[in-house]
DNA sequence: CTACTATGTGAATGTGAATTCACTTTCACA
DNA sequence: TGTGAAAGTGAATTCACATTCACATAGTAG
């Protein structure tokens, strides 16, 4: 009542409801994602976030935006850091991980019934979204192929989705274990295994793969983040 | 009105509910599940529901019983049809995609949000569900590694979780695409693959990885059914 | 300083769905 | 055949939200 809510311009609130919709998800998951939590959220009243967006639809699809653009963005920093392919795909998985640990929202929304069931739109949005991100790793895989990094003839699609499996489930047994499922520990050794199958020089990374549970104490290693959330 | 709604034993009531509830969900999505709809379907009107269930807690408790047995009951089944252990783990998967394409809730319901954020002892639940299944996995693996038919040094835990990964991001696509990506293709030519880390004999199953993507016309093959739904 | 416009507010309205309850009907069994 | 418990019904209640709108106010441009 002192200081009343300072006025935004769109734009700005904008990105902030986007991320604040973004933050709730992925502390009380899409479905209690509501207007007036997001309002409260960003700090103003809930008739306000019609100011910015049509509504909840809206949001929505500002939060496609987002995570689409968080997704290429780590293939593209990944090319830019390093030019063997086998590296690059190291380091988006190791990426990605990271990127979804700060951004439990992102799995949650990827899962989501919302986007599976919602909005047909919204479907096919979500689907472009993960195709094309696929596409993206297939197009590293397929340079490997060219540079003799990786063994030519294995299909670079199937490959991409089996890059995907080396997080996926590890990511849900993290979002269900509240955080104990050690994502960073199982990716690392999942990517050795992975790594075996790929390589064009046959001799698989079977140097020392512990047998251990990948259960501990949350937390972990931390790569360096650089993605533009707050 | 003519005829009026039978009487059913609540028994029998509540396992036609389960199933109804499974099959809307395939249709449209948990969060589209309601009470209205499911009594709809079964024939009853919706305070009719209550006669048998708390409420949707029960009704999903009930759903998640029902997925449950059906992972394990694979289990038991492929573990009955060969001893060795890696036709058993290619069996199981074979079974796990067969389960999931024609009871599509089954994965809707263990990516839904309603699960990873709604009440915390559903969530325990499927956590729970997913573990044990995992664990079985990793019994077949460490059974095994006993029979020397797989590599000595990886880990059980980790190779379980990729089994996961080898079906997951395919189960996804396959919803999102409204059943156009195929997900036996990408099961078996995965399969080839993640044999090949596992062999203990060394050499991959590098016959003929084709290189094509998965994106056919609906359909494929068809393991024969043998689960106890309608 | 004035006035315009973009933002923010709070009250009001509307809707869909869960749940309860008093009442009715059917079934099984004595 | 009669009766009590189990199962089904429909109306009423409540609730949580989304959405709208008339009004208030802060920036800012002239």
């Amino acid at each position: 009542m002192n200081r009343p809510t300072p006025k935004i311009k769109t734009e700005i609130r904008r990105e902030q409801i986007t991320r604040a919709a973004l933050s709730l998800i992925a502390r009380r998951g899409l479905n209690h994602l509501n207007i007036g939590a997001l309002a409260r959220e960003v700090g103003v009243v809930p008739s306000a976030i019609y100011r910015h967006f049509q509504g909840m639809d809206g949001v929505l699809e500002s939060v496609l935006d987002l995570i689409s653009q968080s997704l290429l963005t780590n293939v593209e920093a990944v090319r830019r850091e390093t030019p063997d392919a086998l590296e690059q795909l190291h380091r988006l998985l190791q990426r990605h991980l990271q990127l979804v640990r700060h951004h439990a929202g992102i799995p949650r929304v990827i899962f989501s019934e919302q986007v599976f069931a919602g909005n047909v739109g919204r479907k096919r949005r979500m689907h472009t979204i993960l195709r094309n991100y696929l596409q993206k790793v297939a197009e590293i895989i397929r340079s490997g192929q060219d540079a003799s990094r990786i063994r030519k003839e294995i299909s670079p699609d199937t490959v991409a989705v089996m890059f995907l499996g080396l997080i996926q489930p590890a990511v849900i047994l993290w979002l269900m274990s509240n955080g104990s499922f050690d994502v960073v520990r199982h990716a690392e050794q999942a990517w050795r295994l992975f790594c075996g199958i790929l390589q064009s020089d046959g001799h698989a990374g079977d140097d020392a793969i512990l047998n251990q549970t990948n259960i501990t104490t949350k937390k972990g290693h931390d790569y360096a983040t650089e993605h533009k959330f707050n």
